[in-house]
DNA sequence: TTGTAGGCGTTATCAA
DNA sequence: TTGATAACGCCTACAA
């Protein structure tokens, strides 16, 4: 197959180019262009021409050169704080899913939990000139904001609620996940709760929503055991170790995920505890694992694949000029009971 | 902050450009450039007035002309068959923090379990002309290999192991993980071994290795449940209960995955039987909760963060000319035996 | 150490 | 329905 170089670059093979399908479909490059981009207005003959000399050159776009000429990248900007984390990564795959077929790639970046390295890494991302940026959770650096509203990029933050978002929102109250746990745990009867939790943001939000509840029902000191990130169930067992030693009566824990609560489980079996009857079980998340471990665990259902859904289709919506109804999209979540409680 | 466009566009607030911060800096865009990407090709002075500049007028690069202009997206494509798996969701966030550090970006598709899917993906992302490419083991369809063949981009397959592979490779060899599995339970004395399966083809391969070695070892008749993907608990435990009530004797089950190993120890203490005692069970993965579960998991662990760590590095080190000395690199695998057996 | 000229591969725009 | 022309914003190569 003789490459049809122009002459200058007679030494590197360079990959084939609009004009190089062009000449050889004897079509201008803007012919070709628009075949590809725009085949309704191009007729159909020219078009059958144009698919040959595609297959024959083994022609590949270069989006770099459209996007430049376009202002069209194509590109969504993703930033979670980790990926391999349970709640996120299923969010994280419905988007690349959804962007997908709207016909965007994703840029995916993991951030940590700090505000300064999120912006640092929003910023850099930038100049790859996303049409839309997914941030996870509502707290960001002013440093931050201030990029963010003055590029007027569309925006989506997910996996929080505020009244006040950046632009788009697509998540739950993390405050009223925790007052229903504890209504629920009270309800139920439990007098000597203790709490397993990690350390991020949105879960001491959790948390906060669960102490106000107690405290509404007079339950007090409630002791807590403080876990770093990230939840393993190796963090659950030795919260509840540390819990149980601690000298406080404990009938019932809730921990700030799935995770964290099968951790419990495990080591409370381990000791020779039956949950739910000697100590009660609460989780947050509902894992995969949760309805089928034994006892299958309660906990709080999010539906982290719509989350992912709806953003992707948010920003593809903005993006193309179709404004959507609501710009904060609280999906809300379900407590389950289950066995373990 | 008087914009300072050209004339034609007065209209739309355009992001500046390298135009915008030469003119403000009294320098040329050149310059600013190299202020930019060579530093050390500039007067201290001259840097400082372009930092000046920069901040003054918001700029930020536009990879997409500079990548043109360059020939350098500063991008990878990574192409795993899911995200939300255990097991590649490490290696995933081990690639996108190491190919940070190296001044790339993630470009992260998901390609499903088909050969043909993952073509489709990787011819789309080839437009954005990564730098190099990563891909989920060694099965490729004929497609593929052509179109990244005569692409001569850096290639890295991760997860598998072969002589010959497209390019370079980081991975192990799952029939021997097979073959080590099976002479373990051997070792322990099992003779009435069963198995729970997923279907994806990289497990196929350390099953056949399970089984070659059972033979050899007069073990024949292996009852064996195929379970679909993903890996789940619930299937671990459907696996198990399959296997009972098949009416063989099992004094062991091999998992293909220690989530399903934890579905089989879980659904066998809900059914009274002692893990290891009445029946032992063996996983793979060495996934986070399996040495911290109750009993704690015999699995095989692999390094899944080396993995992405050393795959970006390799790539890196690629485009960047720095030839590594081997292209193939086996990181092998340790059988880490625990209670479950 | 800095600047000039030209081109990277594509698309918007307008003309034919 | 197709084509010519001029950007898009930056960098390579070379000149000063």
């Amino acid at each position: 197959m003789m490459a049809k170089n122009t002459q200058k670059n007679a030494g590197k093979a360079k990959s084939p180019t609009l004009e190089d399908v062009a000449l050889r479909a004897g079509l201008s490059p803007m012919t070709v262009s628009r075949a590809l981009n725009n085949p309704h207005l191009v007729r159909a003959l020219t078009l059958e021409k144009v698919r040959e000399a595609i297959a024959a050159t083994g022609y590949i776009p270069n989006l770099l050169a459209g996007g430049l000429a376009s202002r069209r990248s194509k590109l969504i900007a993703v930033v979670v704080p980790q990926i391999n984390n349970n709640m996120f990564v299923d969010t994280v795959q419905a988007l690349s899913d959804r962007l997908a077929e709207r016909g965007y790639h994703m840029l995916l970046c993991v951030s940590g939990y700090t505000e300064e390295r999120e912006a640092d890494i929003v910023s850099a991302i930038l100049s790859r000139r996303p049409e839309g940026v997914v941030l996870t959770g509502i707290q960001h650096s002013p440093r931050l904001k201030r990029i963010l509203l003055s590029s007027e990029l569309p925006v989506v933050e997910i996996w929080d609620l505020t009244p006040t978002p950046l632009d788009m929102l697509v998540g739950f109250s993390h405050e009223r996940v925790g007052n229903k746990i504890a209504r629920y745990m009270c309800e139920k009867g439990y007098k000597n709760i203790g709490l397993i939790w990690t350390e991020d943001k949105r879960a001491a939000v959790r948390k906060k929503g669960v102490l106000d509840v107690l405290h509404e029902n007079k339950l007090d000191a409630i002791p807590s055991v403080s876990v770093p990130l990230p939840a393993a169930l190796s963090k659950g067992r030795s919260g509840l170790r540390q819990l149980l030693e601690s000298g406080h009566q404990i009938d019932a824990v809730i921990c700030s995920s799935d995770t964290l609560a099968q951790g419990a489980i495990i080591e409370a079996n381990h000791r020779g505890l039956k949950v739910p009857g000697d100590i009660a079980v609460m989780g947050f998340g509902d894992l995969d694992f949760s309805q089928h471990h034994s006892p299958s665990i309660s906990t709080v259902k999010i539906d982290r694949w719509r989350v992912g859904i709806d953003a992707a289709t948010m920003l593809a919506d903005k993006i193309e000029g179709k404004e959507s109804i609501d710009a904060v999209r609280d999906i809300g979540f379900e407590l389950i009971e289950r066995e373990s409680t």
